[in-house]
DNA sequence: TCGCAGATATTCT
DNA sequence: GAATATCTGCGAG
């Protein structure tokens, strides 16, 4: 199968995020298959961007970042909500990609039974994401790359016209040069969201 | 339909 | 002890 390899996640971080939409992100846990379409994304440049978690130094919580591409950083926020990123570059350079929001593809009824929700908040949201997919902190430093519990597919892409730009969010702490920055990715007509 | 405040646990200072 | 890359519920219009 078509998992994504590590020579598509060690490039540049911004180009990763905008390549990532419309790719598809699969889940398997205890030998169910749920799987959604990447439809937003961030990304975090470590070094430079002050609203990276790295940029205030390596600590135990986002060591993963500094790892190899290809892996998953998984953290927790809020009490409550887990993250999903996929680490980017050559390793040593702290950076990632944030997915935000997915439009589910295969195994709907159960992520509506994890989420005790339907319809369109389904996946919409970073936290919602994880919590659709059974993600948690267990599968932080996960190699995506491997094809087993998680990882990404070729699915279809989008054109430059059906995809939006602008800046991030839940980054008010970050510098205004790195807030303002454009980073986020998202569709803007997945032309089949409001579907359901 | 929109905007605001509360919740909850891990992490960092 | 304070902050957090959020979500949900509630109340008013």
């Amino acid at each position: 199968m078509g998992a994504l390899q590590q020579s598509f996640f060690g490039r540049d971080t911004l180009t990763v995020a905008r390549e990532l939409l419309g790719k598809k992100l699969v889940r398997a846990f205890r030998g169910r298959v749920t799987s959604g379409m990447v439809v937003e994304a961030e990304a975090y440049i470590g070094r430079t961007d002050s609203a990276c978690h790295a940029s205030r130094g390596r600590t135990e919580r986002n060591a993963v970042m500094f790892g190899p591409p290809g892996v998953a950083y998984v953290y927790f926020v809020y009490g409550m909500h887990s993250m999903l990123n996929v680490v980017t570059e050559p390793e040593g350079e702290p950076c990632a990609v944030l997915l935000r929001a997915i439009v589910p593809t295969e195994g709907v009824a159960l992520m509506e039974r994890r989420r005790g929700r339907g319809g369109r908040e389904l996946a919409d949201g970073p936290a919602k994401l994880c919590q659709a997919l059974a993600i948690d902190k267990g599968l932080n430093g996960h190699d995506l790359t491997s094809g087993e519990k998680l990882w990404f597919e070729e699915h279809r892409g989008f054109a430059d016209g059906q995809v939006s730009r602008g800046p991030r969010v839940g980054i008010s702490y970050a510098e205004p040069e790195d807030r303002d920055a454009p980073w986020r990715y998202w569709v803007a007509e997945p032309g089949e969201e409001r579907g359901v």
